[in-house]
DNA sequence: CCTAGTTTTTGAACATGTTCAAAACGACGA
DNA sequence: TCGTCGTTTTGAACATGTTCAAAAACTAGG
């Protein structure tokens, strides 16, 4: 009970070694040995090198919401909402780019708690799709309701492949993602009337439906 | 020179056991005991497992085009024929849908030979884009001219993700992923149209342009 | 048939994530 | 103060991917 104190040492020793060195320099013998604890004793507090990075998942999420709920504030058009909950995520990510690979690699294994459509990933994968939500619930036009429901959680979806491809995206400052991100928004924005259409509704939202089941 | 049987024995006997254990399950002793020769010996011949693996990744991309080029010739409708690329290619994965997880996690590191992106990955690669390059060309009714160019390696990029969703689909028989492929081509069809205003297609080729550059 | 050089093969070693039995510690009732 | 029980901490151990120096097997050239 007293040596909660042990725990939060480990705990801010890995999430600083993690943002300094990355996934794979991060060893738990590091942590270890950088905290003054035995490697034992740090797997008495986490059973798992990736529960830690958890907790570097959730404070980056909680950044995230940070910085975007204010932005979101001063916009009004829904794409461009849209764009400051993708651009205020994309800049928390900015320190991880060079060992986006090494976090990646722990992210994708469908039984780890840090593939973020992990039960363990629920607290911070709930901020990034509230912050959706809020997006589209603030917009001057709404889109047709039977998105609205779906919607969110569909964006956060977008919102991984938009992080997949940064990852691999090896143009100076990643300005390739940024302009992705920008078309793919004026796709959208150019897109948005035909979506009222009954031909291209029906298969829509079918689609939203199968890609809903993903993290649900 | 005369000793490429070695190689072969080891190579054979790897893929064996990736189909039969999957990833995790073949350890590279297991590998060279199996195949009656030292661990080093193993790492004489191929410097990584992962190079194994890119092995088993080339056999099956021949398999993919195996099935898939009868099935094309019986198709006509663009729609159609991209489905069977699809379909098949889903077919040669099904047997291992329960190791997905190890091969994925293997599969996404940007500087890995197993990411489908890296060079060492082009000959399997270029398979499956090749395709769904003889998809489009062979279809009744040809997509905008300026689609063309890019299209077979952004419908390989959608087959990735669609491999994605299905490592990820816990439905009995992966029938969900089934669906979102069937919804995902009903939409094309009837965006289709769409796709020659000019309203679409600006953004649309812009996407595109983006898109392809990865692994490219 | 010997020797020198090349190709193959081996086995030990290392780093890392992870497990576990045992030791150290700490609080608390007798 | 002592002993007991639960919590914390330790260090050794294991499996795995990978590296490497040295041994073995092989191939020519004389």
């Amino acid at each position: 009970m007293k040596s909660e104190q042990t725990r939060d040492l480990i705990r801010t020793t890995a999430l600083r070694s993690f943002r300094e060195q990355g996934f794979d320099a991060t060893t738990m013998r590091s942590i270890a040995s950088q905290s003054g604890v035995s490697l034992g004793n740090a797997y008495y507090y986490f059973p798992t090198k990736n529960h830690l990075v958890q907790e570097l998942y959730l404070e980056v999420q909680q950044a995230h919401r940070a910085a975007a709920e204010p932005a979101l504030a001063a916009a009004s058009d829904l794409t461009e909402r849209l764009g400051v909950v993708f651009r205020t995520g994309l800049a928390q990510l900015a320190p991880f780019r060079d060992y986006a690979s090494g976090f990646l690699t722990a992210m994708v294994a469908a039984d780890s708690p840090l593939n973020p459509m992990s039960p363990e990933s629920a607290p911070a994968r709930e901020i990034v799709v509230g912050l959706f939500r809020d997006a589209l619930a603030g917009a001057r036009r709404a889109l047709p309701v039977e998105f609205e429901a779906r919607m969110p959680h569909a964006l956060w979806l977008a919102y991984l492949l938009l992080c997949l491809y940064w990852s691999y995206d090896r143009s100076p400052g990643q300005r390739s993602t940024q302009r992705l991100l920008d078309q793919g928004l004026a796709l959208l924005k150019a897109a948005l009337p035909l979506l009222r259409t009954p031909v291209l509704r029906a298969p829509l939202r079918r689609l939203l439906d199968l890609v809903g089941e993903l993290g649900a």
